[in-house]
DNA sequence: CACCTAGCTA
DNA sequence: ACGTAGCTAGGTGC
C-alpha cells in the first residue's frame, strides 16, 4: 500500500467557510431552503477527489462544543456566537451528500474534528498512506509532514493553499513541529485563547526559534529582557494552558481501521438525487465531469498507415472509397488571403486512408482530385477549412461540399476555448493525442505522411464525436445554415482584400512621424534631458519622482500614466510635459497603425486581414494581420488613415452599411420592454426619445447633457455597467448615478427585469443563449471569489446581447453574399466590422447593391423593433462612411 | 519569451 | 472592484 492516498476533510470548518464565502441569496432552492455552506463544501469536496484522486476518503465533525478542551478550559471558544439559524440545517444535508457520494464521516463525542483528523492521519502516515487533509483550522499546521499535506482555504472555498513542511517554514518561519507551540504563544481570539500582551506572530516566532520550542523557552524566560518579557512570565500559566488545548490528539479511540474509509464508487443515482433536491444543476455536470474525464496524460497516439497511392491511380482510389462523407486534411501554409498546398490526405468512411503530394499528380490525378474537391455532392469533413481552402484556391482547386468543420463544432459547444487546435481537441474528444503541432496548420516533419495521415482520421472521429453533441444541443443549424456557409465567404473576403493607398500610407507616416519628434523634442527640453516617452516606467520616475506631481490610480507596476491620468493631472498643475506626451503618444499612435498596415499591402495593392471565426467567446468575428477591426475613425488625424483605404481598380466605390444602435435593438426585442420598443417605433431619436420619458419632460426640452447621460446608460447596460462606473464615466456622484439608474428602471422595467433575468437563467443553466441558439457558458457565476462571480456576472449581460447582433450580422452577410453572386453582381463583400459591413461596388451596380445590402441586414432577424441599416457610398473607407 | 501598459475599434 | 468583446505595439524583466 506504498502509493495509497488518503483524503481528509474537516465537515464544520469547511462548510462554514463556504457559508461566510458564498452569498446565501445566490443560493438557496426554490422551496426556501439556504444551501450555501451545502454547496461550498460540496464544490471543495468534488474538486479534491479530482485532483488529488484519493484511495481512502473521510469527513470528520465536531460533535458538540463539550470537549475535553472545554472541561479543561472553560472559556474555550466560548466566545463563539451562535450558530446562525441558516447554517445549522446544512450540516445535515452535507451529511446527506457525503452519504449519497459513498465517503464515510466520522465524529466522536468529547473530540473536535481536527483531532479525528490528526488520528486518521497519524494512522496513515504508520501504514505508509500520503495524507491530504483540508481544513479551515490552521492548528492542523502541526501535522504537516513529508507525507500529510494540509490544504488550507486561502479565500473562499476553491483556491486552497498547499501546506507542506516547505510552505510552513516559508509562512511562519517554523517547522510544522513547532506550529503548536506558536500558537500558544501566539494566542487565538477564535477559540478564546488568550495571547500575551504584546506579543503577535513576530515575537511568538522568534521565541520558538532562538529556543527551538515552547520548552525552551519556559527555561529561558527570566532571561527575556523588557515588556513583552515581563508580559511572557506574567501570561506564563494560560501560555501552558493554552499549549494543552492546541496540541491535537493522535489517538482517538476510533475503532476504525484504514479499510473501512476506502473510497467506493459513486452511487451517481442517489446523488443525482440530492443534487436534483438542493438544485445543484453545475456541480452535478462538474461531478459528471470529474468521473469521466480522462487522464491528463495523453495516450498514445494511435498509428494510421497510408494507402501507397501509385501516380495515375487517383481516380480510382478516389472512385472507390470517396463516394461518401470523408475527412479532408492539408497540410501546408495559409493566412494573409493566400496559402500554400504541401499535402493532402484522405480518411475515407471505409478505412481506407491515403496522402497526396500534388507535386507528384500527373495530369489525369490533377483533374480527378479538382473534380472530386468542387463536387458539391461529395461530402467532405475538415479541422479549420478556412484556411486550407485559401491554399487549395491558390492551386486553382475550388472546395465544394464541405458539410462538417471540427474547429466551428468545437467552437460552437465550447466557445470560450480559444482556438480549438486540432491536437487539443483531439486529446480532449478522443483522448489520444496527434503529432501535430499546435497551430493546427500541419507541418511536415519526420514522418509526415504517417502525421498526415493521422490527422486526417482524427478528424472524422472527431466529427463522429462532436455532431452528436450538436444535435444534443440543437446547435445543428447554427453551425450548418451559418458558421460554415460563412467559412467560405470570409475566405472570399480574405482573397479578395482592400485596396490601400501605399502612397498616401507613406506620406501620412512621415507627417505623423514629424509630429511625434515634435512633442518628444519638446519634452525633452522641458525635462531637461532625454528620456524614452513611450516608457511608462521612466515616465512614472519623471511625473511622480522629479517633478513631484500628485500620484494617480495604483497599478500593477506603481502608478498610471494612461491618458485620463494625464488630462486630470494636466488640469491640476497645468505641468507642460503632460500635454507633450499626450501629444507624442497621440501622433506616435497614429504613426504605428499606418507603419503596421504598410508592410501588410500585398504585391497586388490590397490589405488582406484574416478573420478570425474562433476566438471571441461572445460569436463576434475579429480581425488579424492586420485589424482591420480597429482602423482610427474618432479623430481628424486617424480619419485620415480611413481615406487611404479605397476602391480598387475597376470598381467604382465603396460601400459603407451599417446597423443603426443594434444592440439596443436587442435589448428591446430581448427584454420585451414596451417603453423601449416604443421608443424605437417613433423612429426620432432613439437616446433624446429615451432621455424625455427618464426625466419626463418633452423630447425638445431634452438638453444635451441629458442626452449624454442616457446614452451612457443604454448602452452602459448592456456591458453589466454598475452605479459606480457610471458616475465614473459621466463624471458625477455615484449617488447621482444611482439616482439616474433609478429612475431609468422606474420608466425601463422590462430591461432591469431581462438583465435580472438573464444572470439568475445563466446561473441556473450555467450558460447564456442568443436568439440563434449560440451558447456562452459561465461556469464562475457560482464562483464563491466575488470578483470572479461579478465579471462572469457582466458577461452574462452582454454576451446575448454582443452574440446575437453577431448572429444578425453573419446571416446578414451570407445573404449578401449569396445574393451578390445568384443575381449576377459582380460587387463583393470586402470586411466586416461588428455591425458594418463594407463592399467594393462594381460599376453601375450602386443603387441595386445599395438595395440587396440594405434589405439583406434589415431582414437578418425578425425582432420585435426594425432593424435600420444606414449605408454610405466613396472613393474612401472614409467618404464610404457617415 | 511572457507579462504589463497603453490605446484603438464596435 | 467597480463596462463587454477584440488586436497590436513597445517596454520590461525573467
Amino acid at each position: 500500500m506504498t502509493d495509497g492516498r488518503l483524503l481528509l476533510l474537516d465537515g464544520h470548518s469547511l462548510a462554514y467557510r463556504a457559508f461566510y464565502a458564498l452569498p446565501a441569496e445566490n443560493f438557496s432552492t426554490t422551496s426556501g431552503q439556504t444551501t450555501n455552506a451545502v454547496y461550498g463544501f460540496t464544490s471543495m469536496l468534488i474538486n479534491a477527489l479530482r485532483d488529488e484522486d484519493p484511495t481512502h476518503v473521510a469527513v470528520a465533525f465536531d460533535v458538540s462544543r463539550q470537549t475535553f478542551r472545554s472541561e479543561a478550559f472553560p472559556e474555550y471558544k466560548a466566545t463563539r456566537s451562535a450558530t446562525p439559524q441558516e447554517f445549522r440545517g446544512q450540516v445535515d444535508l452535507i451529511r446527506d451528500v457525503l452519504t449519497a457520494m459513498g465517503v464515510r464521516w466520522i465524529e466522536r463525542d468529547g473530540f473536535e474534528a481536527d483531532d479525528i483528523i490528526a488520528t486518521l492521519a497519524t494512522q496513515a502516515e504508520t501504514a505508509g498512506l500520503k495524507t491530504s487533509i483540508i481544513t479551515g483550522d490552521r492548528d492542523a499546521f502541526q501535522l504537516v509532514s513529508p507525507a500529510v499535506t494540509v490544504l488550507y482555504p486561502r479565500k473562499g472555498v476553491s483556491d486552497l493553499a498547499r501546506m507542506t513542511p516547505e510552505a510552513v517554514e516559508e509562512k511562519y518561519g517554523l517547522a510544522p513541529g513547532q506550529y503548536a507551540d506558536f500558537a500558544a504563544l501566539r494566542g487565538d481570539p477564535s477559540d478564546n485563547l488568550p495571547g500575551i500582551p504584546g506579543v503577535g506572530e513576530k515575537t511568538a516566532t522568534k521565541w520558538i526559534t532562538t529556543y527551538g520550542s515552547l520548552t525552551g523557552l519556559v527555561d529561558h524566560a527570566d532571561e527575556i529582557k523588557g515588556k513583552t518579557g515581563e508580559a511572557l512570565r506574567e501570561a506564563l500559566s494560560q501560555v501552558l494552558v493554552n499549549r494543552r488545548l492546541t496540541e491535537l490528539v493522535r489517538d482517538v479511540p476510533l475503532d476504525l481501521e484504514l479499510d473501512e474509509i476506502q473510497r467506493r464508487a459513486i452511487d451517481l443515482t442517489a446523488v443525482d438525487e440530492i443534487f436534483e433536491a438542493l438544485q445543484f444543476r453545475v456541480l452535478r455536470d462538474r461531478l459528471a465531469d470529474s468521473l469521466t474525464t480522462e487522464p491528463t496524460v495523453a495516450p498514445e497516439a494511435m498509428s494510421v498507415e497510408p494507402d501507397v497511392v501509385a501516380p495515375g491511380a487517383w481516380l480510382a482510389w478516389l472512385d472507390t472509397h470517396c463516394a461518401d462523407r470523408v475527412s479532408l486534411a492539408v497540410a501546408g501554409s495559409w493566412g494573409g488571403g493566400t496559402g500554400h498546398v504541401q499535402a493532402l490526405s484522405i480518411a475515407a468512411p471505409d478505412g481506407a486512408v491515403a496522402v497526396s503530394d500534388p507535386a507528384e499528380w500527373t495530369e489525369a490525378d490533377a483533374t480527378a482530385w479538382s473534380a472530386w474537391l468542387s463536387d458539391p455532392t461529395s461530402h467532405k469533413v475538415m479541422h479549420d477549412a478556412k484556411g486550407p481552402m485559401l491554399a487549395l484556391w491558390q492551386r486553382g482547386l475550388d472546395l465544394a461540399g464541405l458539410v462538417d468543420d471540427t474547429a466551428l463544432a468545437a467552437y460552437l459547444l465550447q466557445p470560450a476555448v480559444r482556438s480549438p487546435a486540432l491536437g487539443e481537441l483531439c486529446e480532449r474528444y478522443l483522448g489520444r493525442s496527434l503529432a501535430a503541432d499546435d497551430s493546427g496548420q500541419l507541418t511536415l516533419g519526420g514522418d509526415e505522411a504517417a502525421d498526415l495521415a493521422r490527422a486526417a482520421v482524427a478528424v472524422a472521429d472527431l466529427s463522429a464525436v462532436l455532431e452528436p453533441q450538436l444535435v444534443v444541443r440543437g446547435a445543428t443549424p447554427l453551425l450548418r445554415d451559418v458558421e460554415l456557409p460563412l467559412a467560405t465567404v470570409l475566405a472570399r473576403m480574405e482573397r479578395l482584400g482592400i485596396a490601400a493607398d501605399r502612397d498616401r500610407l507613406t506620406d501620412l507616416s512621415e507627417e505623423f512621424a514629424a509630429h511625434a519628434r515634435d512633442a518628444e523634442g519638446q519634452g525633452h527640453e522641458i525635462v531637461g534631458r532625454s528620456f524614452n516617452l513611450g516608457s511608462p516606467k521612466q515616465l512614472q520616475e519623471i511625473l511622480f519622482g522629479e517633478r513631484g506631481l500628485p500620484k494617480t490610480k495604483k497599478i500593477k507596476t506603481g502608478y498610471t500614466t494612461d491618458a485620463e491620468a494625464l488630462q486630470s493631472l494636466f488640469a491640476r498643475t497645468a505641468d507642460p510635459v503632460l500635454e507633450c506626451i499626450l501629444r507624442w503618444r497621440d501622433w506616435s499612435r497614429l504613426r504605428q497603425t499606418v507603419d503596421g498596415l504598410l508592410p501588410l499591402i500585398a504585391g497586388d495593392g490590397r490589405i488582406h486581414t484574416t478573420f478570425q471565426q474562433t476566438v471571441a467567446a461572445t460569436g463576434r468575428l475579429s480581425s488579424t494581420d492586420p485589424n482591420l477591426q480597429n482602423i482610427p475613425i474618432r479623430t481628424e488625424a486617424g480619419r485620415r488613415i480611413r481615406e487611404c483605404f479605397v476602391v480598387g481598380p475597376g470598381f467604382d466605390c465603396l460601400l459603407t452599411a451599417d446597423y443603426s444602435q443594434i444592440e439596443m435593438r436587442i435589448m428591446a426585442h430581448l427584454s420585451e420592454d414596451v417603453g423601449l420598443i416604443e421608443a424605437f417605433a417613433e423612429g426620432e431619436d432613439l437616446h433624446t426619445t429615451v432621455a424625455s420619458r427618464v426625466f419626463g419632460v418633452a423630447a425638445h426640452d431634452v438638453d444635451a447633457e441629458m442626452r449624454r447621460r442616457i446614452k451612457a446608460m443604454s448602452y452602459g447596460l448592456a456591458y453589466g455597467l454598475s452605479a459606480y462606473g457610471l458616475s465614473q464615466q459621466l463624471g458625477i456622484e455615484p449617488d447621482e448615478a444611482k439616482v439616474l439608474m433609478e429612475d431609468y428602471f422606474a420608466r425601463f422595467g422590462g430591461v432591469r427585469d431581462y438583465l435580472q433575468g438573464v444572470v439568475a437563467d445563466a446561473r441556473e443553466t450555467g450558460f447564456t443563449e442568443t436568439i440563434l441558439g449560440r451558447r456562452r457558458y459561465l461556469p464562475d457565476l457560482t464562483s464563491d471569489n466575488r470578483q470572479r462571480r461579478e465579471m462572469a456576472e457582466r458577461m452574462a449581460l452582454n454576451a446575448p446581447i454582443q452574440g446575437s447582433a453577431a448572429d444578425i450580422i453573419k446571416v446578414a452577410m451570407l445573404t449578401v453574399d449569396r445574393r451578390l453572386r445568384d443575381e449576377g453582381h459582380s460587387s463583393r463583400l470586402l470586411l466586416q466590422v461588428h455591425d458594418e459591413l463594407v463592399l467594393e461596388i462594381s460599376p453601375g451596380e450602386l443603387s441595386a447593391v445599395t438595395e440587396l445590402v440594405t434589405e439583406a441586414m434589415a431582414s437578418a432577424a425578425e425582432l420585435s423593433v426594425p432593424l435600420d441599416v444606414s449605408v454610405g457610398s466613396g472613393r474612401t473607407w472614409e467618404s464610404a462612411g457617415h
